[in-house]
DNA sequence: TTAATATTTCGAGAATACGAGAAATATAGA
DNA sequence: TCTATATTTCTCGTATTCTCGAAATATTAA
């Protein structure tokens, strides 16, 4: 990820309402929600809302597509999980003991890849 | 973490200066460096980085400390953990499937605690 | 086609962020 | 004490962001 696409995905989630918007699209899932009942869950103006969904999805953090006359919203997770690499790059190059409790954070998010191997602490819910 | 404190930090972060400024702390470790070296590695005029170190400092992302005539500054990795954590926050809640890019992205930066097992990776550099 | 619903686009005023020059503060050394 | 170094604080003109009302677009149903 390039530097100013991460400063565009930050600028983005650095405001009240888009960050609200942006966890609960997160939480919503892959089948995502409508503008409507986003509008509605966090209590804001359609146009304001839209304004919002736009700056998210041109910052890569969600995506939309229409069904019927709504249209549905939902994260990117492969955005987020570049977004936050890019964070943490290097991040304890020759010292890994330094962020120890970052990846204690990120390990408690219980969101662990099937792909490699079955997390060695407890079986998937 | 609340989500003003979140707001803050992204935005914080959401600035290529202080974006970059942050980065090479991160990778600076716990060692830190002072206010000038910052200023000339990031080739940037030393009143408008110590204005951006101000907004990180302010949103827990950096710790000072004077050293002599040096202001000595280091990322603060459990304010960093705590902002991934808020934003990763019920990510894949009952569908853990959905964000295992999001996962792997976060394994791959090596940062793993020692204190439950070694990495199986590699031994330390 | 006409009406209703869902969402976006347009336009403008208020608030905020930004960077740079100049001056001030703090520490160290002669 | 006097000077040099390191960093911060002050100030201001410019640029950007934010929110809202009003109008426009897209889709569905009658």
């Amino acid at each position: 990820m390039e530097p100013s696409q991460a400063v565009e995905a930050l600028s983005a989630l650095a405001h009240p309402g888009r960050l609200a918007v942006f966890r609960l699209l997160v939480r919503a899932g892959a089948a995502g929600l409508s503008a409507g009942e986003v509008a509605r869950l966090v209590g804001v103006l359609p146009n304001t809302l839209s304004a919002n969904l736009t700056i998210l999805g041109h910052a890569g953090l969600v995506r939309s597509r229409r069904d019927g006359r709504s249209i549905i919203y939902n994260a990117d997770y492969d955005r987020m999980g570049a977004l936050l690499g890019f964070l943490i790059e290097d991040c304890c190059n020759g010292a890994p003991e330094v962020c120890a409790p970052l990846a204690v954070i990120t390990e408690r998010a219980a969101c662990y890849a099937p792909e490699s191997q079955p997390h060695p602490r407890e079986e998937v819910a």
